[in-house]
DNA sequence: GTGTAATATTGCAGCGCCTGCAAAAACAGC
DNA sequence: GCTGTTTTTGCAGGCGCTGCAATATTACAC
């Protein structure tokens, strides 16, 4: 039996009573970061496709089977895309944004991704490898929904919702053609959607 | 030694000379249309995940090793979608068309798809499994550079070619979300193209 | 320190996707 | 029928990914 008394495990326990997490936690995080380097830096050298997990895991000195416990894919490896990019702090920005639903979105998506701290290494390698940008965009699908039900928060209908997500997102994907990595994500954002702009309105149809 | 006396195989020199399609190319293409029905019913009955290729090719009595000389892929199979699908006519539409470079897009886009023999039945089925449209757009990558070149015959910059092509590609994404098979495929972009720009003019930017 | 529960790592077996290669079958033209 | 071409097939195998059970490691109570 056991001598806990509720049924939280111990990252939990951890988490709500603010304590320095322990030597284990410690170890998964050194673990994690180990397999993410392993993959960034190989993928780097041969590409995505030459790269296989196995090689990953020989240069993070993981087994195979643990590499899969950290990570669905290859990809999801490499890009290491946070789990939860809407943080409360980004559902207040959002809401405090002045301008249309569209703004308000290029704010959340260009500082999710600017506050990464290898932000501009993936840049560089995306940049790099251009076949990277599908395999983020299908990564990228489950956050799309998550910026969906955020953006349904301000809008008139979840239809539009939709359609201002679809935008940003199609933004988001032109931001990585851009070789320029100084200039922040959000003001890249908001450059390509005055670009759509001006492009939707170059001349009516008939 | 061979009796030919050009190097070009059966198939092209049938295609030059206007002949009808003899046994074998007939034989070819009820091939790919069994594997393709096999492939439309099994994965509309069970899903795309839960359809083994194994399935599909025991429905249309090939071996798995043919499946994969005529697909490169379960999805593949599925959709069937066009080597090339801008057509010498399309192109010429293009040209012709008059508005910017966003609504002319459009039209070959929209009538690429509204043209194929089974595209109601495709427009179904999609509509019973939202989750094919993410395969569908990463299938769609190649055709997506054949249109980036086509518009960039008429935009000013290739720049502004991938703009439209990624507006475009977006608003087509959003009409695999609408149930409304009757409408043509045409006339729905159009209208998410307007939505687009309705959601871009809501409120400027401060 | 010791024992016990919780958690992480690993090996293994296995499924499914996909490819190259060479043999066998089917077709085309004479 | 015979021959050259094309298609189909089987086979071997790599790779991605998952479930399961055994093992090793950490956490905690005593």
């Amino acid at each position: 039996m056991t001598t806990v008394s509720d049924d939280r495990n111990a990252a939990e326990r951890n988490a709500e009573s603010g304590l320095e997490p322990g030597l284990r936690e410690r170890k998964k995080q050194q673990t994690r970061q180990a397999i993410h380097e392993a993959a960034f830096r190989l993928i780097d050298e041969h590409g995505l496709e030459a790269t296989t997990i196995d090689q990953i895991c020989q240069a993070a000195e993981v087994s195979s089977r643990t590499f899969f416990n950290y990570f669905p894919s290859k990809a999801a490896a490499l890009l290491q895309l946070p789990e939860t990019p809407v943080t409360p702090e980004a559902r207040a920005r959002f809401h405090a944004a002045r301008g249309g639903l569209v703004w308000a979105l290029c704010d959340v998506v260009g500082s999710s991704s600017d506050g990464r701290p290898d932000h501009v290494q993936m840049k560089q390698l995306i940049g790099r490898h251009p076949e990277l940008i599908t395999t983020l965009s299908s990564l990228m699908l489950d956050l799309r929904a998550q910026y969906v039900s955020l953006a349904a928060e301000r809008a008139s209908s979840p239809e539009q919702a939709e359609l201002a997500v679809a935008l940003v997102m199609a933004a988001f994907g032109r931001t990585m053609h851009e070789s320029d990595s100084e200039v922040p994500l959000v003001t890249r954002l908001r450059r390509i959607v005055e670009q759509f702009q001006g492009a939707l309105d170059e001349r009516l149809p008939e």
